[in-house]
DNA sequence: TTCAGGTATGAACGACTGTTTACCTCCTTG
DNA sequence: CAAGGAGGTAAACAGTCGTTCATACCTGAA
């Protein structure tokens, strides 16, 4: 977790939704998440950015208004890319709520194993954000936790799910198995651990039992 | 979680584990775990801290020898309290493995929720503490999560307990009750949430279903 | 060939960082 | 009453911070 050196080139040179950015912008992202995920957003400085990237400090605002910038958009990222995951999990998955919610809990913790140091500084440090980003990061947090809590209600409503924590349980296993999982980036090591989809697997009988499977 | 005053004056004026410290001392650690807890520590300067309980910046230096120590020592109380707390609730229990992880499982959820502010302080920052120091800490906090891993344990010896994560799984499971256990202090507000006593009663219970007791 | 635009540079900006220093004012103790 | 230490102040220290700016380079289009 501290020190080794994490590589989050392929990650970002291939990504997706950041195609807009320039080679050397996704460099500048690459390098910043990978200090951010060491040392955090705030002790690391644009010339710890930079320099790491072969570059001099006034370079990275051709590519970024500010320093925040680059977090924000880390932090974009890291959520795009999860809420993907989860909503293609989810196509084409039978439609009672236990198979829908297996898919989704292995798509929200196969999302935190693949890039574990990406996972971890969205998850620490959007905190930091200004209020505006905050908000619209909170609000995408929160739509993640409803489609949870909705999955477990309707499990419970047809009696397959069994919910500790009466009126709010839905919600209160929701955030039980959210945190559980989402905790997971801050110590997985690829090197040690199991491989990405046995763990899920495990989180995902994890996730059941909370929700009280039968 | 966001703005909100915290107020730790009490939590640290009558602290077992901190009566050598001055008044001042104390009052410069509660203004600091609290504002450490709404922008963290490296954001948090020297100035901010000592403004905020009235006093220069250099008067810090007649009671910590450094910004840094002002974290470490919050971090060490914190944990020390929590390691009490646990430790008290495990005097006088019945000696079964079911009993007492409950036990255990109870007193760390409410070590967490009695004083998220600095539960959630100490779970952050620690991270960022000097090599030795961080070292530390992480010791201690194998110790506690080899605690529960082996009440774990006893109680999948004697059938009591059904693990997930086969020869693993006293591990796997205590890590996944600590880290839904341990995020409490993130979201918890004692103004909107259940009181403290009823929440660590359902994490028991989850934390029960997690380890398949019977 | 010329021009424009994207990109990098290196120096500089003012503000702020953690910490040290010299000095002052109390309160306590001998 | 004198001495001394604890705890406070104001000012300054040398660095570092995020950011800006004038300038230069390289590349592709006109």
């Amino acid at each position: 977790m501290r020190g080794e050196p994490a590589v989050f080139e392929e990650v970002f040179a291939s990504a997706p939704n950041l195609e807009h950015l320039s080679p050397a912008a996704r460099r500048v992202l690459a390098t910043s998440a990978s200090l951010f995920y060491r040392r955090g957003a705030a002790a690391t400085s644009v010339r710890d950015i930079t320099s790491a990237c072969g570059l001099t400090p006034g370079a990275l605002y051709n590519h970024f208004a500010s320093k925040d910038d680059v977090l924000y958009v880390l932090v974009e990222h890291g959520h795009t890319s999860l809420e993907q995951r989860i909503a293609a999990a989810l196509v084409d998955v039978e439609d009672t709520p236990l198979v829908r919610t297996s898919a989704w809990v292995r798509a929200y913790v196969m999302g935190h194993l693949v890039h574990p140091e990406l996972a971890q500084v969205v998850r620490r440090e959007y905190l930091h954000l200004s209020p505006a980003r905050y908000d619209r990061i909170v609000r995408r947090r929160r739509a993640l936790r409803h489609q949870l809590s909705e999955l477990l209600r309707a499990g419970a409503a047809d009696r397959n799910f069994d919910l500790i924590g009466g009126g709010n349980g839905a919600i209160r296993v929701a955030v039980m198995v959210l945190d559980m999982c989402s905790r997971t980036s801050e110590w997985y090591d690829p090197r040690r651990n199991d491989p990405p989809e046995r763990l899920a697997g495990q989180y995902v009988a994890a996730a059941l039992r909370l929700a009280g499977a039968r």
